[in-house]
DNA sequence: TTGGAAAGTCAACAAGGCTGACATAAAATC
DNA sequence: GATTTTATGTCAGCCTTGTTGACTTTCCAA
């Protein structure tokens, strides 16, 4: 897909305009994929991506407080804060005070919660397992190196903090 | 990154759920990033998003028809037509009435349109860019075929059908 | 000549971003 | 102890960008 040179015993790569062209409209088709099937299950309970992605976060880490999730997110409270309090108010989330310092809430999925985090993610899944099967193991590690490597270093920082399973 | 078994001269992906979540976040995160820079741009000027889509689809194939960019993009024509409007108004897109079917409508960029795209593109281009060559030649093929293989098959039509540089 | 496709318009609405202003409680600091 | 800062929440209002529904105009094609 792009050729490769050697000079020096650096690898180089030779990257037209068209090239990284069709590289941007992958992100943006493979995004749309990305998000269908959430988005169709969200539909179902009058939800929407804002609360999918509070969802998956305070799945991914238990008792986070508003102000990381915030950070996490990249919005503004009053934005995060709309969306927080209709999952609070259905029963799907807990907004714990804080022991030790008691202006902190801390997030947690109820069961309900957690029912619809792995309705959601288990498509979500299914289709990147069925991605990665259809790519191979090799595409699956250059897929996550160009991802990664895509990210502002700030962001990076999130995605890297976390436990790796792989 | 993933166990890679062999069985029956066919390989298999032992994906842990863990793994596969990672994947999905590397998609949320490098999705920012992947659309900092054009949002940077397009603030710059008014505009949004959904003039850049349009955008990048009017110079990709110039002349194309509405019809062919809403079905492109995904979006109602209503929708569609307020971005078309202020970019015609603003003279960054030029509409010209079919001579064959004098209904449909063909999209132009202008000079300013074009200029505007460059100045988006080449931003969008330069962090892939240095996204490909972070992670190198191997990478960059496992990073599309994933991607691919991530896109709803209707839409994966789109990808597909264009010239690809490489 | 008439049906229907293509294109556009108007109206109304919703999600989910944003800013600004303000309130409260609690922690931290002086 | 008084003051300042931090964490959170809330109200109001704005914008973009998506939606549906209703309707018109144009005009190709049967």
């Amino acid at each position: 897909m792009a050729d490769t040179g050697t000079q020096g015993g650096e690898t180089l790569l030779f990257l037209t305009d068209e090239q990284l062209r069709k590289g941007i409209e992958a992100m943006f088709f493979a995004y749309r994929g990305f998000t269908a099937d959430p988005d169709r299950i969200l539909d179902k309970y009058g939800y929407g991506r804002a609360h999918h992605r509070a969802i998956h976060f305070i799945n991914r880490q238990p008792g986070l407080t508003v102000t990381t999730l915030l950070d996490v997110l990249g919005v503004t409270k009053q934005s995060l804060n709309r969306v927080l309090r209709t999952l609070i108010e259905d029963g799907l989330v807990e907004s714990r005070v804080g022991r030790k310092d008691k202006r902190a809430r801390h997030l947690h999925l109820t069961e309900a919660g957690l029912a619809l985090e792995r309705e959601l993610s288990e498509a979500q899944r299914a289709r990147m397992r069925a991605a990665y099967r259809t790519a191979g193991p090799q595409a699956v590690a250059g897929f996550r190196h160009v991802l990664e490597a895509m990210m502002d270093p700030e962001i990076r920082r999130h995605y890297q903090t976390m436990k790796d399973g792989g």
